[in-house]
DNA sequence: TGACAACTACGAATTGGTTCGTAAACTGAG
DNA sequence: CTCAGTTTACGAACCAATTCGTAGTTGTCA
């Protein structure tokens, strides 16, 4: 049931970001879309998406001479292990906690509180 | 305002934790608490905390031979910090996405929530 | 075809975190 | 006082992440 743990680091987080938002690229198209945020080698991007597909965080197809990848795990599940993550090292398990020190730090407006309130309003529903 | 980013590794974190719940400690007393969660050498503990008072994670009374050491930033704020760091990494800043994954994966009970909603109401009342 | 551009593979250097052994300084009990 | 135990300091080894240079291969096009 439970899949190994992905941990993704911060450089194949970045990446993992641009396949999950532009779905299958290449690597040039990975980097050029790096590029906006920070300037790194065209080399570096690619060695680090060859780690990653050794790790299993993405897979490629090799069936063309440029190699196509994509993210083998959906941004939620990611979110979710790196959520359970922090949530272990950092607030003792405890999910209340880390709710309510997220909602005091951020800046959420109030039509945010309203869409988190009501998905509040849904769970409760289904937990009599 | 705004300080340095604090951003503990894994290990460090460990020894945050037991410094926040035990207050003012000894090398021994912190590697005495971790040895309950795991095997480690004692100079394994003493080096890191070494390394912690370089960068400014803790800081220690040297007065008596034991030096005594103490968390110099609380728990929170730490907590704020690794928050905020996941919320740019993984969340695209929407501190509304990363509260909703939160509360889907976890299991909070129902008094959680309850809590959770308290909080999210004196939030609502003091943005107009 | 020949040259240039794009792509992959790979090795090497660097950095940061973690681990621990050893040595030196100090403390306290006998 | 002496010695065994405790503590600090420090260096070395190791591993993972990151970065990039270089080499070799493939595709394009003039």
């Amino acid at each position: 049931m439970s899949q190994p743990p992905i941990r993704p680091s911060d450089g194949e987080l970045a990446i993992l970001r641009v396949l999950w938002s532009r779905g299958l690229s290449t690597v040039r198209e990975v980097h050029d879309e790096l590029l906006k945020d920070r300037e790194m080698g065209y080399t570096t991007v690619l060695k680090l998406m060859q780690i990653m597909v050794e790790k299993g965080l993405v897979t490629r197809d090799e069936s063309s001479r440029t190699h196509v990848y994509r993210a083998s795990q959906g941004e939620e599940r990611t979110q979710a292990c790196l959520l359970n993550d922090l949530l272990q090292k950092a607030f003792e398990g405890s999910a209340k906690s880390l709710v309510v020190r997220a909602l005091s730090e951020a800046q959420a407006d109030a039509a945010e509180l309203d869409e988190i309130q009501a998905f509040l309003d849904g769970l409760k529903a289904r937990k009599p």
